[in-house]
DNA sequence: ATAAAAGTGTGATTTTTATCACATTTTTCA
DNA sequence: TGAAAAATGTGATAAAAATCACACTTTTAT
């Protein structure tokens, strides 16, 4: 449910490792491919694994007891994710999908904890990481919970520039293609109500559509909307 | 945004930092005292330690700016909290208020650096720590926002259950007292709808009220609402 | 003990969001 | 490339939640 981004090369905004922690993670990994649709774990299974993409994109998502979905989070490649509590011996609570063919590292819980037992310097590396997670998750919470569904989806077409955008003419290009049922079940609103949100705001020239990719026109009016803080770029991602 | 129990006699549900580890902090820090009403520190100040609460009551809330304000977390004697980012010199985005008269041990994140740098088995169990919190704000993240405001306040209610209850004749007593308009800007909801909701559940007779006491008759009536998931109680707790 | 302040309860109304139903467009893949 | 599947757009309606207004109750502090 944690990320960080390892590739120097790509999500320049995330917070990194430092090139030793890298290499000493590189080399208690071993590599998983997984296919597209397919499952990484399950909801119930040991968390007693981290992930690093090396290549693709997974997705977590949460099942509910009447058949809806909810995503909790969508990692790309470079992202780091999983949870470090073998001390409880706890079970995903999520299913982690791959969204694309994926190559994945695996490091085993209990290898991390020796390397970070015996390595201080990279456990602090580690603490600031889960941190900044926090601080994102906890960021998410507040966007998501106090301005209604339409705050909440104009704070993550923020998020989505951050993590995914890419200048464009006037605007942002949103690199990663989006169902508006994805937005949906990533800020707990319906389809149509994302579908009708996304209109009003074409309609007012904040956001444009082309060719299935979003862009964003006028940023500053989506930050309105969500009573943005500018949080800094480590934080405010997807 | 963060907080862990230190004191093994309290809040038996919430993870515990180990004897040598908590002997290693207390050396580390050092004592203030803060008036019920005053500030801990403000948003904006640099976020540079951690709060270990010997005595009190203290919430974390955040001004809007149309006025509003939301809670976004509330500790209790025991706890500990702050974030960890001195690398990246991170600052407050949010108010800590003293509920009553406090007593809090101050520990300088340079300091704590040093101590998790040279001890790594600590470190260690600081990283569960900060995994743990995450897994708690990612759970309130779905309460709050997947089942409407109803399953918001009833996921606060079993949570209120867990950390303030106590086992009473027929039901759970909430040993905290809390106004329906602070459960508002807990779960983004507006004092009135707060109200409605309560006497909603009073009356179908899942909660009860007395001497400003909330009382939980009917806990699996709430989990229902809000799709319990039955989360651990170490991850289930305000 | 009592007046002022803070908090609660509730009706009437509006706004937001979900639900249902179905036409239209876009994507997928055989 | 064309049929099937998936996704989008939108109207009508219902349900959830916010807003405003004000009476009533509890708490606080002198």
């Amino acid at each position: 449910m944690t990320a960080i981004t390892l590739d120097r090369n790509i999500n320049q905004n995330t917070f990194h490792l430092s090139d030793k922690t890298l290499t000493a993670l590189t080399e208690i990994m071993y590599e998983q491919h997984v296919e597209a649709g397919t499952y990484l774990f399950w909801e119930g299974d040991t968390a007693d694994k981290l992930f690093y993409i090396k290549e693709g994109n997974v997705k977590l998502i949460k099942g509910t007891s009447d058949g809806k979905e909810y995503i909790l989070n969508m990692f790309d490649k470079g992202d780091l994710f999983g949870e470090l509590s073998s001390f409880m011996n706890i079970n995903y609570s999520y299913n982690a999908m791959a969204l694309t063919d994926c190559v994945i590292g695996v490091i085993q819980q209990k290898d991390l904890e020796i390397l970070l037992w015996q390595h201080g310097e990279i456990a602090v590396e580690f603490l600031k990481w889960t941190s900044l997670l926090n601080q994102i998750t906890q960021s998410k919470l507040r966007d998501l919970t106090f301005h209604g569904k339409l705050g909440a989806l104009c704070s993550t077409l923020i998020r989505m520039a951050n993590s995914y955008g890419e200048k464009h003419d006037n605007g942002i290009r949103i690199t990663k293609k989006v169902k508006n049922g994805e937005l949906g079940e990533y800020i707990g609103a319906t389809r149509e109500s994302v579908n009708r949100m996304l209109s009003d705001l074409r309609g007012k020239e904040i956001l444009g559509q082309e060719k299935g990719f979003l862009y964003i026109y006028d940023i500053d009016a989506l930050k309105d909307i969500c009573h943005c803080e500018n949080c800094p770029l480590e934080i405010c991602r997807m």
